[in-house]
DNA sequence: TATTGTTATACTCTATAACTATA
DNA sequence: TATAGTTATAGAGTATAACAATA
């Protein structure tokens, strides 16, 4: 293997190989920039709004269900909903057909918290997006659901 | 380029309020992803072989810079350098002109090393890139630069 | 006195392994 | 016996505060 001048000096990309690497680490900047942006307004973790953001989006789930959505293994999981339940964002419930399983689903107060904490991170976010030409939040839209294939792939 | 409406129309971000949560959430999920894909070959964390890469485009920076580069603080740094350091894939040096800073360099294990990490991450991320349209992968290559403007606004 | 980097310390998030209870 | 979730424990990564050396 060698190391052209283009493998390691280049400032974007222009090939297949090169793209996954650059994504990639794009993605871990662009990540830790917004946990940066910290909320004073609510005790919740990046994670656990995460967490309040799907189940508002996708009604009650179980706790394996929740995992395997964000990509966290279930004692994590327990962890951030035992965080979400002590708040009173979310509820526990047994199931009724197979009692091993917990359903969380959110509470109002939940919902409540996702549309402010949406708002305000929207704000910084947006500000950072009114910067970009059209076509560039054009580009930022359709990348979402291509990230979202990718994670659940 | 532009991105007209087939690329544009999602079901999920329609409005550019909702754009801002979906494209953190979405960046939150994918990062989590491409972490849990771990390497069997060296023993460098996500967060050190993004310093080794930086050094490897970049040259020889501080240790403040490289600091304000990664989006962390100065003491998160020092750790992740040490480490790099310690299995001899950077170097330090006092600076000639102002010795209370100190210059990084990649050594040639740390080029070496870079070279064999982005082959390797790139397999499995480009073999999801591979199950995308050309227009998606298009969507993403200017998507990257798009986040690194973002992410170091 | 201000700045660059380091050391000391603690906190958050995550994982694996062992356990409980249902199926 | 297998599965869903929890508890216990440990590791990785980050931050703030206090310090040392230099400007």
């Amino acid at each position: 293997m060698t190391y052209s001048k283009d493998m390691t000096t280049q400032q974007h990309t222009t090939t297949d190989a090169g793209l996954a690497s650059e994504l990639r680490l794009a993605v871990m900047r662009l990540r830790r920039r917004l946990a940066t942006e910290r909320h004073p307004d609510n005790d919740l973790s990046l994670g656990a709004m995460a967490v309040l953001a799907a189940l508002c989006r996708r009604g009650e789930m179980t706790l394996g269900a929740l995992a395997d959505f964000e990509r966290v293994q279930p004692p994590s999981m327990t962890r951030t909903v035992n965080c979400l339940e002590k708040g009173g964002y979310v509820a526990r419930r047994p199931s009724d057909t197979d009692r091993r399983q917990v359903l969380i689903a959110i509470t109002d107060l939940g919902r409540v918290t996702v549309a402010a904490d949406r708002e305000r991170r929207d704000a910084w976010l947006a500000k950072r997006l009114g910067g970009l030409s059209a076509d560039e939040r054009a580009v930022l839209r359709a990348a979402v659901p291509i990230f979202e294939r990718i994670a659940n792939e």
